[in-house]
RNA sequence: GGCGCUAUCGUCUAGAGGCCUAGGACACAGCCCUCUCAAGGCUGGUACACGGGUUCGACUCCCGUUAGCGCUACCA
């Protein structure tokens, strides 16, 4: 047996939606899996539609997923004599034949049946032109499509995730494959080119399930034998709708944007549909590999759960090394604004095992290197209002130990002995001392512990804030 | 309307006739830890859409119902 080749064939006429990432991956873990071939091939036949800065976003959204190819970018545009040749050769053998309708006339045809409630199927004895008239038009060189003649007979195959799969083809029209400009249709084009790339599988999404049919007959039609279907279900929004930008973030793009890291975003699909079929959850990528199978993906369309994402991304945020954050880190920082010239490492290092994002480190670390960026929450006003005259004395007894404190010391254990001790001196809670130091310096109630905060916003700074954060 | 696909906790899923008084994860609640939060540990609630078969036995097989989704273009 070779080993298989399977292809990604997105359109590019928007970005890299999750679902179409999702597929890509499928895919590409099978042709790891398996020792195959992952083909990419860029189907732009729409011309209105399709556009170069659209292609780029879909090869940078699969970089950045860590989908590599290994034969393409091909695009679906620069074979189009093929798929012309193809379909001629449909026609010259009897598969296919002209139809000489405009489509003026077939949109009347469709009115008439839909003003009679009844459904439009094109059948070539009802629908042609009687002889004479369409001797006519082809005597004069009008224009005509090529339709394809469907075998009368059952269409079924064995689909790897959904099983027997059986359509009449009695209850599928002659699809037009050629338009009149001589163009090849979508289910031609496919066809034609997933012939020429000798694919052998074909793992895409289940919406393609009643294309199925038709590619097959075309396929026998042409004598080639039909490769493998995969049928990998939709992925749904939290509304259980189909994933749309206006509801949540359903481009790949955006997950980037919102701090998500490329090892998460690809667990977290691989799993939404997918199963190794134990209870694991964090799969690493060389284990992923090894254990896919397309007989463990879903017949269900899956909802996606941003909230579980971000848990996933966390995991991989607590696992990842400091300095592998640096640079995903800094840009986050620049596109908030925040001029840094430090050292990021300790900072990250402080924040992260609270963070589930990469933007959440990035907003926390600003407000550690700005104090402009702080601001006062609901929970901190509330702890304010409660420790009453407290929370100015203790802010006060604070400053002064700190204060007393100098540079070389100042570190988290040199400074949490200090804390404890001022607090055991007055016998005062741990928390009535550190609370108000934290909102002093972040605005908040939460953060690392106090001592290490103070080492990370760094002695100066940490006395003014306190400073300024006394009232009256 | 026609044809097709699907149906286990709120969500992602395990389950290939007895292992299921249905397991794990996210989320949620409580407890522990603790200066706060996160992480971690422990505990808890919540699911086999419905109705018929088949079988000694059905979450698992078959049929029907219902619901959801897809396709039904000279779009892809």
């Amino acid at each position: 047996m070779t080993a298989p080749r399977v292809r990604f064939a997105p359109s590019p006429t928007g970005y890299l939606h999750v679902g179409g990432a999702r597929t890509a991956l499928f895919n590409w873990l099978y042709a790891r899996r398996t020792g195959g071939v992952f083909v990419l091939r860029i189907e732009d036949t729409d011309k209105e539609r399709s556009t170069d800065a659209h292609t780029q976003v879909i090869l940078d959204g699969l970089s950045w997923l860590g989908i590599t190819w290994d034969e393409g970018p091909y695009f679906q545009g620069a074979c189009a004599d093929r798929h012309r040749t193809d379909a001629e050769w449909l026609l010259a053998a009897g598969h296919a034949y002209k139809d000489f309708l405009t489509s003026d006339e077939l949109d009347a045809e469709r009115a008439k049946a839909k003003a009679l409630g009844a459904p439009f199927r094109y059948e070539r004895a009802k629908c042609d032109l009687p002889a004479a008239e369409r001797a006519r038009r082809e005597a004069a060189g009008l224009p005509y499509t090529v339709r394809f003649a469907m075998p009368q007979e059952e269409i079924a195959w064995d689909d790897a995730v959904h099983g027997r799969i059986s359509w009449q083809g009695s209850d599928l029209d002659d699809f037009i494959i050629l338009r009149s400009d001589g163009s090849a249709i979508y289910n031609m084009a496919v066809v034609s080119d997933d012939i020429a790339m000798r694919i052998t599988h074909v793992i895409r999404g289940d919406d393609h399930i009643s294309n199925t049919p038709k590619q097959i007959a075309l396929y026998q039609a042409l004598g080639h034998e039909p490769p493998v279907f995969a049928h990998v279900p939709m992925i749904l929004g939290t509304d259980g709708k189909k994933l749309s930008k206006r509801r949540a973030a359903a481009a790949v793009g955006d997950y980037q944007d919102l701090g998500i890291l490329p090892a998460a975003m690809r667990n977290f699909l691989a799993l939404l549909g997918w199963s190794p079929g134990g209870n694991e959850e964090i799969i690493p990528q060389t284990e992923m590999i090894a254990r896919f199978s397309l007989e463990h993906i879903q017949k269900k369309a899956a909802v996606f759960d941003p909230i579980k994402l971000e848990w996933m991304n966390g995991q991989y945020l607590s696992l990842l090394p400091v300095v592998e954050l640096l640079d995903p880190v800094q840009r986050q920082l620049e596109m908030l604004g925040v001029s840094t010239g430090r050292d990021l490492a300790p900072l990250i290092d402080a924040v992260k095992a609270r963070s589930r994002t990469v933007t959440h480190i990035a907003e926390q670390i600003a407000v550690r290197l700005d104090a402009t960026r702080i601001v006062r929450d609901a929970k901190a006003e509330q702890l304010i209002a409660k420790l009453g005259d407290r929370f100015a004395v203790n802010l006060k007894l604070a400053h002064e130990s700190l204060a007393a404190c100098d540079a070389v010391n100042w570190h988290a254990a040199f400074l949490e002995g200090i804390l404890k001790q001022l607090a055991e001196s007055f016998g005062a809670k741990l928390g009535d001392v550190m609370q108000p130091i934290r909102i002093a310096l972040t605005g908040g109630t939460v953060s690392e512990p106090v001592p290490e905060l103070l080492t990370a916003v760094g002695r100066d700074e940490s006395l003014t804030r306190i400073a300024g954060a006394i009232p009256g």
